[in-house]
DNA sequence: CCGTCCCATCAAATCGTTTTGCCGCAAGAT
DNA sequence: ATCTTGCGGCAAAACGATTTGATGGGACGG
């Protein structure tokens, strides 16, 4: 132990009002002198400071965040914090609001709606500075019951419904569109795409059409096929597409999961990527680089988003910004890796 | 909206004094129909419950926090929250004590020592009720001035000194044990391993060491080199052994990363695995299952090594414990799949 | 010498609960 | 009739900070 323990009493931590004792002054002048709100005198600061010194003061946070109504915590309730994209996200929310004494309460819903309720609930209870919410789908159709109209509340993904709620979104479409074009422009023709299952991941798919249409490639319904994100999901679309009388020559996936089930694919028919047939994924996750060859995908920016709800937060929990909700929206760039 | 707001006041939530006006009480008799501490009449709980509801109370959380000494937060220190094995241990803690009403507060440490103890402060100040602690390295070294008495404290991994503290520590050797007898009873004769860098993993490599000499196979030194747990790092471990003259026809390597690198050598080199070279890895990461064959490894049990941190705070803030610092060891049981 | 102003300090109220001690009152025991 | 006992309820004191209004005393200008 480096630093002993000065006049540790066995327990019972010291009050403000026990430094004011020994510093000979009133409770009101050590807040002063600990808050600098109010000026005090040199001499009376330094006596101040030392017998916290000695009793080895600490501020009840608690007590603190009673009177002020503010408890330098934010909620970041997400799926699962398991889900590399969310613990992503809450590290990028951490490292934006660390530097400004917030901490992080993070909260596991599994996607059911009750359990975003109760915690919605129980982070304003709490009295948390301000909520980051991620829904595994579009949030909109969330209902949070009675909202504080107090708490600000940043949503990842999508716009929610409420006066003080600010939005970021990973811009899906464009990345799609530019997956899309990427291909286009390296020549190959037939090109299909494994979207997410039906009515997720729209965005997705509506920037790989849109792309499609400039570059002026067909695509035919039967090469519009869906998987169920999960990586026996691709490799089962993928058979369906392989097995096309013309076959894809270009295979874009909805997310990363399903493109290296589609690579399986590949690998068993012996086909070389991407000579034989390109693949590219979305999301960037980090089995990315594990395959071989390693995945061209698109980046879904999960710790920009999270530094961006932090900042967002702020700007409102400062009382710097107070109108109408926001909404960001981030780039997905594309990242050539050795599949396409 | 499903339930509308009744009764809401613009802002300035209810209190308890406001449902005690409103069903003729004292603040008393709201606090007690709530907490059910001392018996009240049925009827006055019946005129309390009605005012509650009406009046949409919500009993602020800071100020019960505050009189009680209870935070009914928990705080989990780790490195860093992006890694899958955190990650999935504060899950398995969250889970734990999420029915008793206990949140999680994450810090990311970055493994460094002033972080460590900052948030240790930190946590303390925010009176958690309870601290789960996970280190990088080995936790003893680490120093967190003066620690509070009271808050008890889980250590991840290994002991700490203090006298509260619990541990929960996966049995890395035994599990590295297993790994070396099931390499040695598939007939493999010439095993070697890839280890972590020095003073790091000792456990692993001793579990090992063991296992060989219990199925009396010599491991001469050369057999035995180090990589820095990375993917680059178990290609180049790799490369030197399978130069050497006795080339190995087994290797434990002491995570699944530097496992990842061996097989990527192994493929580079034509060989195949098993039948060429047997390759098992320690931690059974996501990467395991994509790599092709499926990696054999050992399981290190982050859920449960969460829940079980969890389990021990849970019995120590209730007070049904209280004795001095309890540890348990989790089995890290093999997991036999396509490598060896 | 007096009025004004500012600086440093303090006493007391406040934040919204929980908890302790006390007090009627009615029912049952003696 | 008196003495316990227990129940239902209330007033007030914590919990440990912050914040507001007031105050005493020097400095300074007139």
């Amino acid at each position: 132990m480096s630093r002993s323990d000065v006049a540790s009493s066995p327990h019972s931590r010291v009050t403000i009002a026990q430094v004011a004792r020994r510093a000979g002054v009133s409770p009101t002048t050590v807040s002063h002198v600990l808050s600098g709100k109010r000026a005090v005198g040199a001499a009376t600061r330094g006596t101040v400071m030392e017998a916290i010194r000695e009793l080895g003061y600490r501020p009840n946070i608690v007590a603190r965040n009673l009177r002020t109504r503010r408890s330098h915590m934010i909620a970041v309730v997400v799926p699962d914090i398991t889900n590399p994209f969310y613990a992503v996200l809450t590290r990028g929310l951490a490292d934006a609001v660390d530097a400004a004494g917030h901490g992080t309460y993070v909260c596991n819903t599994d996607g059911q709606h009750d359990r975003e309720r109760k915690f919605f609930q129980d982070a304003m209870d709490r009295g948390v500075d301000g909520i980051v919410f991620a829904s595994g789908e579009t949030a909109s159709q969330v209902n949070f019951g009675e909202v504080d109209q107090q708490t600000p509340i940043i949503c990842i993904g999508d716009q929610l419904d409420h006066p003080l709620c600010d939005a970021v979104i990973p811009d899906d479409e464009t990345g799609s569109r530019a997956a899309g074009s990427f291909l286009a422009s390296r020549g190959y023709e037939r090109i299909a795409m494994i979207q997410g299952p039906s009515h997720y991941g729209v965005a997705r798919t509506a920037g790989f059409r849109s792309a499609m249409q400039a570059a002026k490639r067909k695509v035919p319904a039967e090469r519009m096929v869906r998987g169920d994100w999960t990586r026996k999901g691709g490799y089962e679309a993928m058979k369906t597409l392989m097995a096309l009388d013309a076959r894809p020559d270009a295979v874009f996936c909805a997310n990363d999961l399903m493109a290296i089930g589609a690579l399986d694919v590949a690998h068993e028919l012996g086909l070389s990527v991407p000579q034989d047939v390109a693949i590219v994924g979305f999301d960037d996750v980090d089995a990315a680089t594990i395959v071989t060859p390693h995945l061209t995908t698109v980046r879904n920016p999960a710790y920009e988003a999270g530094g961006t709800a932090g900042d967002l937060l702020m700007s409102r929990m400062s009382g710097r910004y107070t109108g109408a909700g926001r909404t960001v929206v981030l780039p997905c760039p594309l990242i050539e890796r050795g599949t396409a």
